[in-house]
RNA sequence: GGUGCCAUACCCAAGUGGUAAGGGAAAGGUCUGCAAAACCUUGAUGCAUCGGUUCGAAUCCGAUUGGCACCUCCA
């Protein structure tokens, strides 16, 4: 079965082709390594792995990189602006360098907690910092730089279609619209932008360069097209990010890539939508810093933020709210507990060809590469496990080969009876069964509570009494 | 000022021309000493509003209202 994705490029679902086989180069954009992730950022590397399960499931072997920002970048990208990762250290009395190991780290925490595949590749600005300044020198004898006011800028004008992924009316757009930004005079047309700085407002950066033309470190958009043409080839499958990063990063990429090789760069570009908040977009600077340490520290499970991510389609925008994160626990602790009945029920591993699980992969297959469809293959989940004319064996197995498209760590379910109970509880709990036997309500009631206390549930069923740890 | 996206039940959210997926919450039921848990059942004659195209529209077109995003921090 053919999959349909959805390029920004053309506006339009394509059914998706890769380039040399069933090989596809996937390139996504990594973190910029000055602070911790927030779960809009998250949710972006939510649906790229998505994606990447979706292509494997599919048939495809995907070799994915991964940058890692760990340049500073200004927060202007005339030469004002100051760094942001030079911005923290100062903050924090670190080095620049330590700032960023510490916040990759700290993302690569969030990332395996998320159960995301982590790429083939995964690489730092700071360790390729040769490789742009060779493709900087291949834009320079293509005649597409100037050197203005120290820096080596990108002509726009020197290149047909510039702007052509977020299909910019050139004429129209405005320039230093927003108050904090400040137009830069060095550049020859306003939508020009920097490949290499050797001067800064605020002077010397921490982290700084040789290079041809002075030492200096590099422009905002220039890692990214060299390194993924240096993992990926000068032409590449498939580039994803965020939907923020269309009209500016993903633009100028586009330009100095295709002007440097004069062919096609990406075939296929696809973007995520933004998590919202209460207050709109969520911003590491205003309103609450939602964090995934922070979910977790009020009883979320990673995995409760990945169910409720996967409710909601990657192009759409998703309103986050603890509400509705509390919700997804609620549903995603409902699937975890419909697998492990079936566990205890003996459930295995078996091949899937009945006509009735065949007919309930194909669906889910057809959602899931009709562009990432997840809310859709979410429900097929839930029809899986609520049709009892399934054997529980093709349930399970069905669970399980969906769950390679979720991620949400359904084959670690263990049969409950491997679950241990103190001893303590386990003798409240017996003491419990006798006097219900004596019919001494109040004491079993009350030894109920005890148990309550202690984190545990009592569940009494035909069978006779258990208990169930509290999540 | 310019551009783009969105509006579906109490909440979240699929569905892009053929008669409204799913989850959560809620209600009723089975079970139970009572609870909890579990299981079963129930839910929009209608998809912001108005008009149009069509045999047929949540889906296409136009207008209106409301929300969001982007136009040099941003996933």
């Amino acid at each position: 079965m053919p999959v349909f994705l959805y390029n920004t490029m053309s506006r339009s679902l394509e059914t998706f082709q890769p380039m040399q086989g069933n090989e596809v180069g996937l390139y996504s954009c990594g973190p910029t390594v000055y602070n911790y992730a927030h779960i809009g950022n998250l949710r972006t590397f939510l649906f790229e792995d998505l994606l990447k399960r979706t292509l494997q499931v599919s048939g495809f072997t995907v070799n994915h990189v991964m940058n890692i920002t760990d340049v500073g970048h200004l927060t202007g990208d005339g030469d004002e602006g100051e760094d942001k990762i030079e911005k923290m250290a100062n903050q924090t009395h670190k080095t620049v360098w330590e700032i960023a190991q510490f916040y990759t780290d700290a993302f690569f925490n969030d990332y395996d907690a998320l159960n995301l595949i982590r790429p083939k590749v995964v690489c730092k600005a700071t360790d390729h910092i040769q490789q742009m300044i060779d493709l900087i020198k291949r834009l320079e004898d293509g005649g597409h730089t100037y050197v203005s006011g120290g820096n080596v800028y990108f002509s726009i004008d020197s290149i047909p279609d510039y702007g052509k992924l977020a299909r910019l009316d050139l004429s129209s757009l405005q320039t230093a619209v927003r108050e904090d930004v400040q137009a830069d005079d060095n550049k020859k047309n306003s939508k020009d932008f920097v490949l290499w700085f050797t001067k800064s407002k605020h002077g010397e950066q921490a982290m700084m360069w040789d290079s041809p033309w002075g030492r200096g470190f590099p422009g905002w958009h220039i890692e990214c097209s060299a390194m993924s043409m240096y993992y990926l080839g000068e032409s590449f499958d498939i580039h994803c990010g965020g939907i923020d990063a269309i009209p500016v990063h993903h633009t100028n990429e586009i330009a100095q890539s295709e002007a440097a090789t004069g062919k096609e760069w990406v075939k296929y570009w696809m973007h995520g939508e933004f998590l919202l908040d209460e207050t709109g977009k969520m911003s590491k600077s205003k309103g609450e810093f939602l964090t995934l340490s922070l979910l977790k520290s009020k009883g979320f499970d990673p995995m409760d933020y990945r169910y409720f991510c996967l409710g909601g389609h990657y192009r759409s925008q998703l309103k986050f709210s603890f509400e509705a994160l509390e919700t997804a626990k609620t549903a995603r602790s409902n699937v975890y507990d419909r697998i492990r009945r079936m566990l205890a029920a003996g459930a295995k591993n078996t091949s899937l060809d009945g006509e009735k699980a065949l007919e309930y992969k194909n669906a889910f297959l057809e959602h899931i590469q009709h562009d990432l469809n997840s809310p859709r293959a979410l429900a097929d989940l839930w029809g899986v496990l609520k049709d009892d004319t399934l054997s529980i064996d093709e349930k399970y197995s069905l669970a399980m080969f969906f769950d390679q498209v979720f991620g949400l760590g359904l084959q670690t379910i263990e049969k409950p009876e491997e679950e241990s109970f103190p001893e303590e509880a386990l003798a409240l709990l017996q003491k419990r069964v006798e006097a219900k036997k004596e019919k001494n309500w109040a004491l079993a009631d009350s030894l109920r509570s005890e148990l309550d206390a202690m984190g545990f549930m009592v569940k009494d069923s035909p069978a006779g009494s258990s208990l169930e740890k509290k999540m």
